[in-house]
DNA sequence: CGGTTAATTGAGATAGATCAACATATGTGG
DNA sequence: CCACATATGTTGATCTATCTCAATTAACCG
């Protein structure tokens, strides 16, 4: 279930809590170097303050459906999303994890309904703008255009780099490109890039790689066997050599 | 082989050939109307025509390769265009087609190199400008800033549309959702949305869509059988029940 | 500490790949 | 303009990586 703004209470006992126009969100926040954002200072970020609201969602809880109006976009503050794609039929496709300081939303930039729904894996918090605030902001602050245009940039790179993986690699490929590309995120932002955490399902990886839970678990099971990589508690992989599973990963 | 603009003959036998400088390439172009170029007029589109070479490339010329600097930013004008990433022992991924009026180097407006390879597909006509004349242009025009980025959220969906497909799709959904795009942005573009042309080969097909050539054209062969398409000459197919066609691309 | 969900492992089935032959364009030099 | 040469596309017969179905084990949670 969604609600809206007014109906929503402060606290809920639904997993979900709405926090807008009544601290100085912006002025904390604690991923604003890496966002739209970062282009504003002093009195601008003050007037943004009192644009977004701050969204707390448990595990699980959606934060908007595929085809649903883009009225907002988002920003990760805190926690783990994923966006996905569904067939008739219940196919699932995920096209993309975010992670703390990642943007959401820039299909919304132009078109009228989101390509895609999103979803919390862990508990989150979420920034989210109008979008016609945005478009506000955009007139008046070309560095966050052009912000938004490398962000849109980097994406679609990282979306052709998908492709190559889910068209050509082999499972093992697969999983190896997807434990690299976990470790330099967050390595990108200012995290460890080793004890890489793991904190979505093992349906979920399936659904990003076009495989079957099934064979995510066997395959991790043989990289483990070959020593490439250790599980370790809390939802912890340790890359045990990093070069290898790039190689592996590359298709060498 | 490549070669420097310098170096390059005005008409080649190697089946290259630029004009820079010497026209009217901007007021006279077909596709202005489909391209970042079309907020701009008058002098704002002379001083653009001064920037832009025209480059003339036959079939399977390449225009750039993955990895090289991204000093240009392309607009197709005439023909078409595939985008491809390689791997080490040569496994293959369209990323991309191209046809009249489709620009090309988004990556490249913020990235250094390119992400994937150009090729024509046949003989084409492209319109080329420096990154650094695009960029003083974003700084002068928000306008063309702002059509930059409604393409990027454009291409961004479609790319997710294409993760879909490649991850969850059987081979027959594949081909349907091929054609179905193939038909979409030939009518998109103000061409017809029903015989629709198929300049590329099938091995061009099936690293686009992830498979092999083989079941491409077996999987051809079957639509043709169920009578949803026909094959007609010249590398045209004809989309004989484009509802029944949706059906199957959806998954239905 | 039971109960539920998620992850792993096993056995067998299959869509699509691979290997191979043939057919049909496409192009070229005589 | 034709006959050959080459590249591209189609069809057939097998093979295999991954899926599916099924059972077991491990993690999580109240």
């Amino acid at each position: 279930m969604r609600w809206t703004e007014a109906e929503a209470p402060q606290q809920s006992q639904s997993g979900s809590a709405v926090t807008g126009r009544n601290g100085d969100p912006c002025f904390s926040c604690s991923v604003r170097h890496m966002t739209i954002c970062s282009p504003l200072e002093g009195e601008e970020l003050l007037k943004l303050a009192g644009a977004v609201s701050t969204l707390h969602l448990d595990a699980h809880r959606s934060v908007f459906d595929e085809g649903e109006p883009a009225t907002h976009l988002f920003n990760v503050t805190q926690g783990s999303v994923k966006l996905y794609k569904l067939m008739p039929d219940g196919r699932r496709q995920v096209v993309g994890f975010l992670f703390d300081g990642d943007f959401l939303g820039l299909a919304g930039a132009s078109g009228e309904a989101y390509a895609y729904s999103a979803e919390a894996i862990t508990a989150v918090e979420i920034c989210r703008m109008p979008r016609r605030k945005l478009e506000q902001l955009l007139e008046s602050h070309p560095k966050v255009e052009r912000r938004l245009l490398g962000i849109a940039a980097a994406e679609l790179a990282a979306a052709q780099e998908q492709m190559l993986l889910l068209g050509r690699k082999t499972a093992k490929e697969r999983l190896a490109s997807f434990l690299i590309q976990l470790s330099q995120r967050s390595e990108h932002r200012g995290g460890a890039a080793n004890p890489v955490a793991l904190p979505m399902s093992r349906a979920d990886i399936a659904d990003y790689l076009g495989l079957t839970t099934e064979t995510v678990s066997r395959t991790i099971t043989q990289l483990k066997q070959s020593r490439v990589i250790s599980l370790m508690p809390g939802g912890f992989v340790r890359l045990n050599d990093a070069a290898a599973l790039r190689q592996i990963a590359d298709g060498y």
